[in-house]
DNA sequence: CAGGATCCGATTGGATACTG
DNA sequence: CAGTATCCAATCGGATCCTG
């Protein structure tokens, strides 16, 4: 089943919904700052989200989905057992900095953004 | 219920949430060309997805969630039956702005990402 | 016309157990 | 350790019906 699966989406929604996903920009984030290895790549993204660990199985399919669409390389060694490596390609890197920009916009305007939503929930409040 | 729901996300995710999901998107797209009363609107995004149109129910919750946080406006007329428009605000034109940005980058890179995808399932497809 | 209420299918993400 | 296979809960989006 490695083929098809959600793959005639075209790059401009399948990427929107890579960053929309609730890991994989936290993943490009981490990826950008060096190579990592899978159970380390999990233990870092459990502290930084502060909520709640990425599971093994998820942690693979968001490194697959990456890494099909060529923006993380995966390495491997031949120890026993076997040591897998993930990091961005340029490409991944690109992307990685646009997602940057997006979330530094974000902050820049979270507060309006917040003061908003307080507004909207209060008034909403006494239904 | 009008006030908690996901309502607990800090900005950041919750705004890459909304540029990844299905429709946000494209409603921005829409929205910025203009200002558009919702049955309008819900038959354009109908045209230019050209898969399938958004669900009246899905319509409202987008345009709910939007407006919540502040990228768009809605205005009501006094008539019988009333005329909802909604446009954005300043806020959402900024949003936009950002949105077409990574739209912009998407196609300029999707070559290379459909390649990296061929590349892929043609390995994976004889499992 | 705008939109709320229901019901439903599909997808997403998490927990756990198991394999090379 | 890295990854797969199941099973399951929650969320998302769609279809339909109903109301001011």
């Amino acid at each position: 089943m490695a083929s098809s699966g959600r793959g005639r989406d075209t790059p401009i929604r399948s990427v929107m919904a890579l960053l929309g996903d609730r890991w994989t920009t936290l993943i490009l984030l981490v990826l950008a700052t060096s190579e990592w290895r899978h159970a380390e790549l999990r233990r870092v993204l459990a502290r930084i989200s502060a909520e709640q660990a990425i599971s093994q199985r998820v942690l693979t399919l968001k490194l697959r989905a990456l890494e099909r669409d060529g923006f993380i390389s995966r390495r491997v060694t031949a120890d026993v057992p076997p040591k897998v490596s993930y990091a961005l390609t340029p490409l991944g890197l690109a992307l990685h900095d646009r997602a940057r920009d997006l979330i530094e916009w974000i902050k820049t305007r979270g507060g309006e953004i917040e003061a908003h939503r307080a507004a909207w929930d209060a008034a909403g409040a006494g239904d």
